[in-house]
DNA sequence: AAGCCGGGGTT
DNA sequence: AACCCAGGCTT
């Protein structure tokens, strides 16, 4: 068999530890296993047990999880080990239907769960899944439209096989991972080369079918990175819905565009921030906008120094928020922040 | 049904 | 610059 010959040595296939899978599954979600192997095995040194995922704290676990993105895979990580932990006797659900009502927790890793721990037959349907169906079998239907969504479930479903469904599972998404790839299949050495209903019409270029995808947005950020003489600054936790809930980053202050150090102080959103602060100096710190990119908005960002003046601490203002700037990295940040605060440090602090 | 949610690798 | 990654939730 293809798999057994081909699959890759991955710490999670050698287990059918529910907490384990579900980690695995939960992380890689939209994620490449590349990318989210060190996390993985980072979590599972933090966290060898759901005990300890659930009695730590949410600040903690987006801490670790910082930089692998689409964070509410943590939070709801976190809400869920909690409901495992303290509602069901830290027991995980032991089939597909109970896995769905977990939070974080859709048709695909209900279904890999169920079918790798508990070898309940039924198929996943990943981004590798849907194409090398689509493929194989020639469907030209979008992979996600509602009808698509159907009708590879049905397929995959058709296909899998009942004695060993955890190993055929993992075996169809390696294979779309490491030869039916999204550019250049090596559809020479296939061995569906005989039955690819997309190579004999010359259609795999093709497929799968996805429907047309959103516009970036631009947005323009002005991150205030407050310093203090004592080596103090500010840091703010974004709380409101949208990008980064519940990782922290320097006050902001949004634009419609690029502002300079004479619009910046008109801003309304500015003097709250600045209120109560004796700011001394504020200095541009990135000439040219660091151009961060999410999947679906580009943020056009610059940082602003703003140096405290002694006066600042006599009159004792004081906000909640102030840390030592040595304590920064002890807060889950945005890549973005973070990159930012590698670059300052080569200098300063 | 459509939009939103990250960061990084590949081409 | 476009595409995609062991998807799921919200509106």
């Amino acid at each position: 068999m293809w798999y057994l010959q081909h699959k890759r040595d991955l710490p999670w296939r050698n287990t059918k530890d529910p907490y384990r899978i579900w980690l695995s599954e939960i992380m890689l979600q939209q994620t490449r296993v590349a990318q989210g192997l060190p996390y993985y095995e980072r979590f599972l040194k933090a966290f060898p047990t759901i005990k300890e995922l659930a009695t730590t704290s949410e600040d903690k676990i987006l801490k670790l999880w910082q930089g692998l993105g689409y964070y509410s895979r943590a939070r709801n990580l976190y809400a869920t080990a909690n409901y495992i932990w303290n509602e069901r006797n830290g027991k995980f659900p032991s089939n597909y239907k109970e896995l769905l009502t977990l939070k974080g927790v859709g048709d695909y890793t209900a279904s890999a769960i169920a079918s790798i721990c508990y070898d309940e037959k039924q198929a996943v349907v990943d981004g590798n899944v849907y194409r090398v169906l689509s493929r194989v079998f020639g469907i030209s239907t979008p992979i996600n439209s509602t009808a698509g969504i159907k009708e590879f479930k049905s397929l995959a479903q058709l296909l899998i096989d009942g004695r060993q469904p955890g190993t055929y599972n993992q075996a169809i998404m390696e294979f779309g991972a490491r030869h039916c790839t999204p550019q250049n299949p090596d559809c020479g050495s296939c061995i569906f080369s005989d039955r690819c209903i997309a190579l004999k019409k010359d259609m795999v270029g093709q497929l799968p079918v996805k429907i047309k995808k959103l516009k970036i947005k631009k947005r323009y950020f002005n991150y205030i990175v407050i310093l203090s003489e004592e080596g103090k600054t500010v840091l703010k936790q974004r709380t409101k819905k949208g990008i980064w809930q519940q990782l922290y980053e320097f006050p902001l202050v949004e634009t419609e565009a690029e502002v300079d150090e004479i619009e910046l102080k008109e801003i309304q959103t500015f003097n709250e921030v600045s209120e109560g602060y004796n700011i001394e100096s504020l200095v541009l710190y990135n000439e040219a906008s660091v151009v961060h990119k999410l999947s679906h908005q580009h943020l056009y960002t610059r940082f602003w120094i703003a140096t405290l003046s002694e006066e600042n601490q006599k009159n004792g203002n004081r906000i909640e928020n102030e840390i030592p700037i040595a304590r920064v990295r002890d807060y889950a940040v945005p890549v973005l922040i973070e990159n930012f605060i590698s670059d300052f440090s080569v200098f300063k602090i």
